[in-house]
Formats: structure tokens, C-alpha cells, sequence
DNA sequence: TTAGGGTTAG
């Protein structure tokens, strides 16, 4: 495979050591936020001389009461306070301390929180810093607040006095629990701030997402204090959170101002940010700037060339990988299985499933979910099942890839059975499992499941539905031809209805062959999506499906006076490890005749299955050249190649860069059917299923 | 001194 990479030096060290203007680019984060700017630059050192003044000075700018110290819990009352000082001196418990900072120190965080449970029943311990230490380990280890809470309200009543080191430790295990509040209360009232405390808080409110505060407290602390590597690194990735280019290549200079441009870690999140800000151009100069390429570095290039479409780019720089013998790790695998999805053949990301079992990452959750996805995609749903019930755990996002893939595969009951079982077993379903089970019910016409299941989104599960969410109805109303239904239900839904809702009207009015309706929609689409073609298709079908000619070659004139152009489309099916390409009505190929000839002997056959071939004239100004565009599409092609080339029985994967159309859906169900083949005809976006004459379709949302 | 940072799946 002849691959070429792109790799521009549009910037360059001197250029950017010279821009240097930070940190008041900043400002510029705050653009969207003037409250926020407001109150950062208007305190100067002189006003506040300390930054955690200056925090309380935001609190009580902003009508907040100053925060008190918390008064410490006890579990004693005044009545036998005397007892308590008495009995002051604490048992030994070296026994049990050590044997939880062993069983943390083995990452066996349960069995260390269970041990500890011993201290918190019996009180009155010695416990010592290691072993706070370690307990800390095990609540960052398992991230429960439950245990979060526990150990901390233990610190407390045990009258543990944290020294910096432990404070830190106490602020990143909130951090790291997600329980940001009180994260935010222990900083504030934190007597002494060194870098690692400003660091802890500013990377959990990246973590969280919530970029301004962070660039708020970021600004604090370059005010006050030496910054390091770890904290631009942070704020790289802050930039890459808000998509805000400048500000990130601001960072990049400060970063090379101070020395640390090469730093692994700022290396890594420049990236990142300069991917996802979408100047892959830039990432790949700074990954190529990288001194050491490490696994992290060589996963976030991969993962930019990944993010903009360029997978085989990725792929390569994947092989680029290998070659180097730098060690991959679930990351790489993860990312891999999601490339090949797109790219390559079954047969590869095979090859991709045995790595990832051989390197040890076999039991990884993002790479099976990954490969759940993968397998679903590709119509091998038994494979993408395999996985899945030999997962060891599993979460949403992992019940939802196999959901997907039920209901693309056409297996809309077992689709729905699945999500009851992932009722069952307690495992919380989110907007995306909903829309994967609506869409099921809908490819499988389970009206009346679809129905409830819509209905019990906001009642009994609290998730509203989003717009995709009605336009799946909206198709599920059309295919029962309860057009009515389905024009109330966008009239009645609580937001403004979308393109994606008129669309589905659009498609239920053309199945149903309703003119006004369609017309309607179309209209309303129109003001909506004026450039995009697929609309003006849909209603000229309709037009045409009606009889209506002449309205019919009116869409097509307002086509071509837009400049509305068909891209080229075209299938694509690997034979031995080659691709073959194929255009509609296509003569290039050097086995043309033989293709057309299977062609014809294929169309004749399944004629006497009910096929009937495509009218010759769709319209009345279609020339020779588009009609035999009509006739020979480029999908059919492909097949008819794919039966020539390869082993009797064994199953063909046809990959297109369009939606099949429904001619050539029809053509291929039937050619499955009597050539006893299984069939895969996919895109992007959708994928359709063959098999013994059966046929699933779906969307990917 | 210890502690804090970068990349992945539907």
C-alpha cells in the first residue's frame, strides 16, 4: 500500500521562541467569559500580596462568605469529653497498618479498605502517615467517593494533622474521586500552597472540563509562583479542551521560553492540542521535534492523524511504530481496532484482536469495546458477542456497541432483549443506548417496543430525548404509514425541530408516497440545509415515484443552477489482499467484459425472483452514458468482480464511499440469496447485510 | 525527598 504522509514545517522554533506574549494571550480564553476576565486582572499584588488571599478576595466578590475552618467531628459528646481525654492514648496497631500499606502497595486497594475497616469500627489507633498514605493509594486506586468519604471523615476524628505532603495527597485523592466541591474547599483552605497543590487542582478541573477556572487559578499561579512542565502540560490540554489554537501555541512558547519545549509530557499534549485544533500539520512537526518518541507521543499522533480521517496515515505511522520497537500498549491497540474499522478488512483486524491478546491487553475494556464495535460493524455479529460476553467488565459504552450491532444486523428483538438484560443488571443506559435500541426497534419495525421504550426515556430513566432520538420515531411512525402521527410529533416536540427530524418526515413521505408532506418537509429542509444535495434527491424521487415528471426535472434544473454536483461515487471490494475500485458504469477494469457479463447473467437470474430492473429513463434528459450509469452500479460491479475472483461460499465485504441505493439493495439481497453467499456492502456510515436472502440496514449515529 | 502531568472505545 503506497501511502504519503503529510509533513509540513509551517512553524519553527525561532518563530516560536519570538512570539512569545504570554500570558496576556490569555485574555483571550476569556473572551467568551468577561466575567471571568474581569475579575482575573483586576487584583495586582499590591491589593493581595498572596494568591490564596486572593481566593478568598473571588469568594467574596462573587457574595460568598469566606470559608471557616470545617469544625472537626466527633463522636463524642460534652457529657464525655473527660472520659475521652483520659483514654487520649492510642493503641498500637502496626499489625494492621502494615498489612494495608502492603495489600496498597500490591494495588489490592478492596482488601486494604476492608482491613480498614478494623480502625474505623475499634478507633482509637495509632495510625501513622504511611499508612494514611497508602489508604489514599487504595481510594485514588478503586475512585470511590464512598471511600473517599470514609477515610477522610477517619483523618478527621482521628485528629490527623497532614503535613504538605499529606495535604496534597488528601487533595488528590478528592481530585481524582471526581468530588471537585470539596476538592475546591480543602485548596482554599490549604495554610500552605506549594506547586504540587496548584498543579493537583488545576489538572482535576481540566479533568472535569471546566477550562476557565483552570485557566483562572493558572493565572493565579504564574502571578505567584514558578510553573513547571506538569502545569503547562495541564494547560495545553486546557487549550485543547476550549479548541483554542493561539492560546495553545502561546503555551508551546512559553514552554520553549522556559525550557521545557521538549519535555515528554509537554511534547505529548502539544500534540494533542494542536490535533484537536485541527492543525495536524503542526502536531506532526511537534512530534517529529520530540527528542524520545515514546509510546504516549507515538499513541497521540496516531490518534491526530485518526481524528482528522487520515487513517491511513495512521496506520502507517502504527507500522512506523512497530518498526521502531517502541513498546505499544491498550492505547495503541484501542486505537488500531477503531482505524481498521474503517480501513481494513476483517481479516486484519483479526490479525489486530491476536496482538492485542499476545501484548496482554486482552482484557483491556476500551480495545474490546473497540473490537465489539469493529465486529458489529462489519455484520460479524457472533464475533463482536464472543467478545463481548468474555469481557470481564463492562460499561455503557461496551453494552451499546453490541446493542448497534443487533440493530444493524436486523436483530432489532434481541436488540431490545439486550438492553432489558442491561436493566437487569443494573448498568445505567445513556442517550446513546437509547438511540441505539429506537434505531433497532425502528430496523426491525417493532413499533409498539419503540413506543414504549421512547416513552420511558424521560419517565422512568430521567434522559431526555435529544433530536436523533425523535427522528428514529418519526421513521418508526412512517414505516406503520402513520404520517399524521409522526408531523404531530415533531409539531410537539419541546425544541425546535432539527434537519435530522424533517429529514426522517422527508423519508417516511417518500415511502408513504405523500407529496404534500414531502414537499413540505423538503421546503423546510431546504431553509435549513440549502447546499446539501441529499434533500433535492429525495423529494425528486418523490416527484418521480408520483409521475410527476416534469416537477421532477424542475429539482434537477434547481440542482445544476446551484452547482449541486453527484461526487463520484464509488464500491470498493478487497480480493487477496488487493483493493479493487470500481464507478458506477465504469469500463476501466481490466476484467470488464467478464464483470459486465456477470453482471447481465446475475440481473437474469434473479429476475426470476421477483427482481425487476430499474426503469430505463429515470428522467427525460437522461443520455446513453447516465443510463448505463443507472444500470451498472458501481456496488453491483463490485459484487459481480467478488463473485468471479473469489472462493465459492465464501463471504464477500464490499466497502462505498455513498448509501446503497435501493435498486442495488434489492439486486444484492436477491444475488445473496441465489449465490448462496453472505454479502457486506457498508460505508461510513451505514452497512448493509445479506444473507440467505435476508437483509439488515442501519444507520450510525 | 516523597506527591502533581501527556494518549484510547459507543
Amino acid at each position: 500500500m503506497e501511502i504519503s504522509l503529510v509533513c509540513y514545517q509551517s512553524i519553527s522554533l525561532d518563530k516560536i521562541q519570538n512570539s512569545f506574549r504570554f500570558p496576556s494571550s490569555i485574555h483571550e480564553v476569556f473572551r467568551t467569559k468577561p466575567l471571568f476576565s474581569d475579575y482575573c486582572f483586576r487584583f495586582n499584588r499590591r491589593k493581595c500580596g498572596n494568591p490564596c488571599d486572593k481566593i478568598k478576595c473571588f469568594s467574596l466578590e462573587q457574595g460568598l462568605q469566606p470559608r471557616r475552618p470545617k469544625p472537626k467531628p466527633s463522636r463524642n459528646t460534652d457529657s464525655d469529653l473527660k472520659e475521652t481525654e483520659e483514654t487520649h492514648v492510642k493503641r498500637p496497631s502496626v499489625g494492621i497498618c502494615s498489612q494495608i500499606e502492603k495489600l496498597a502497595f500490591c494495588n489490592r486497594y478492596r482488601e486494604a479498605l476492608e482491613l480498614f475497616e478494623i480502625l474505623e469500627l475499634e478507633g482509637g489507633f495509632d495510625v501513622g502517615l504511611s499508612t494514611y498514605d497508602a489508604l489514599v493509594s487504595a481510594c485514588i486506586g478503586l475512585g470511590s467517593v464512598r471511600a473517599v468519604k470514609r477515610v477522610f471523615s477517619y483523618m478527621i476524628s482521628n485528629g490527623f494533622e497532614p503535613d504538605q505532603y499529606m495535604s496534597n495527597r488528601v487533595l488528590l485523592m478528592h481530585v481524582k474521586c471526581g468530588m471537585m466541591v470539596d476538592a475546591r474547599s480543602l485548596f482554599d483552605e490549604m495554610p500552605e500552597r506549594n506547586l504540587v497543590s496548584w498543579n493537583t487542582i488545576i489538572a482535576g478541573l481540566v479533568d472535569v472540563g471546566d477550562y476557565f477556572e483552570a485557566f483562572r487559578l493558572f493565572l493565579l499561579m504564574w502571578e505567584f509562583s514558578d510553573c513547571g512542565s506538569r502545569t503547562i502540560a495541564t494547560m495545553i490540554r486546557a487549550s485543547a479542551g476550549l479548541e483554542l489554537i493561539s492560546v495553545g501555541r502561546q503555551l508551546h512558547s512559553a514552554a520553549v521560553k522556559f525550557g521545557v519545549g521538549e519535555d515528554i509530557f509537554v511534547s505529548c499534549a502539544l500534540i494533542d492540542m494542536y490535533s484537536k485544533c485541527g492543525s495536524i500539520e503542526d502536531a506532526q512537526w511537534a512530534f517529529d521535534e520530540m527528542p524520545e518518541k515514546t509510546t504516549v507521543g507515538w499513541n497521540s499522533i496516531i490518534a491526530g492523524y485518526a481524528l482528522h480521517g487520515y487513517s491511513e496515515e495512521a496506520l502507517s505511522m502504527f507500522y512506523e511504530m512497530r518498526d521502531s520497537g517502541v513498546k505499544m500498549d491498550h492505547f495503541t491497540f484501542s486505537m488500531i481496532i477503531r482505524i481498521s474499522s474503517r480501513l481494513a478488512s476483517v481479516e486484519y483486524a483479526k490479525q489486530v484482536h491476536a496482538g492485542l491478546i499476545r501484548h496482554g491487553f486482552g482484557l483491556d475494556i476500551v480495545a474490546n469495546t473497540a473490537l465489539v464495535d469493529f465486529y458489529s460493524k462489519w455484520g460479524r455479529v457472533e464475533d463482536a458477542k464472543h467478545v463481548f460476553d468474555r469481557m470481564p467488565c463492562k460499561n455503557t459504552i461496551s453494552w451499546n456497541a453490541l446493542i448497534v450491532g443487533y440493530g444493524n444486523h436486523g436483530w432489532g428483538a434481541e436488540a431490545v432483549e439486550l438492553f432489558e438484560q442491561m436493566l437487569r443488571e443494573k448498568m445505567r443506559p445513556n442517550h446513546v443506548t437509547f438511540l441505539a435500541v429506537l434505531s433497532a426497534c425502528s430496523h426491525s419495525r417493532l413499533f409498539e417496543r419503540g413506543w414504549e421504550i421512547f416513552q420511558s426515556m424521560s419517565r422512568d430513566h430521567k434522559i431526555k430525548p435529544r433530536a436523533m432520538h425523535y427522528a428514529c420515531l418519526i421513521e418508526l411512525l412512517g414505516q406503520e404509514g402513520l404520517l399524521d402521527e409522526a408531523f404531530a410529533l415533531i409539531r410537539g416536540a419541546p425544541f425546535k425541530p432539527t434537519a435530522n427530524m424533517w429529514a426522517a418526515l422527508l423519508t417516511a413521505s417518500r415511502v408513504n408516497v405523500n407529496l404534500e408532506l414531502g414537499k413540505y418537509a423538503a421546503e423546510k429542509l431546504y431553509g435549513m440545509e440549502p447546499e446539501k444535495l441529499s434533500n433535492y434527491v429525495v423529494l425528486l424521487n418523490i416527484y418521480h415515484q408520483s409521475g410527476k415528471l416534469k416537477e421532477a426535472a424542475g429539482v434537477l434544473q434547481t440542482l445544476r443552477r446551484k452547482g449541486l454536483r453527484m461526487l463520484p461515487v464509488c464500491s470498493w471490494i478487497e480480493v487477496n489482499k488487493q483493493s479493487h475500485v470500481f464507478l458506477s458504469g465504469d469500463k476501466s477494469h481490466v476484467q470488464t467484459n467478464e464483470i459486465y457479463e456477470k453482471v447481465d447473467s446475475l440481473v437474469h437470474e434473479i429476475s426470476k425472483h421477483g427482481y425487476v430492473p430499474k426503469e430505463k429513463t429515470l428522467l427525460p434528459d437522461v443520455d446513453e452514458q447516465e443510463q448505463r450509469i443507472l444500470l451498472y452500479h458501481s456496488e453491483k460491479l463490485a459484487v459481480a468482480f467478488g463473485l468471479i475472483n473469489t472462493m465459492k461460499g465464501s463471504p464477500l465485504q464490499i466497502v462505498q464511499n455513498h448509501r446503497i441505493c435501493n435498486d442495488c439493495h434489492n439486486a444484492i439481497k436477491l444475488i445473496a440469496l441465489v449465490t448462496r453467499r453472505e454479502i457486506v456492502v457498508r460505508d461510513a456510515s451505514r452497512f448493509h447485510y445479506f444473507k440467505d436472502g435476508s437483509c439488515s440496514c442501519g444507520d450510525y449515529w
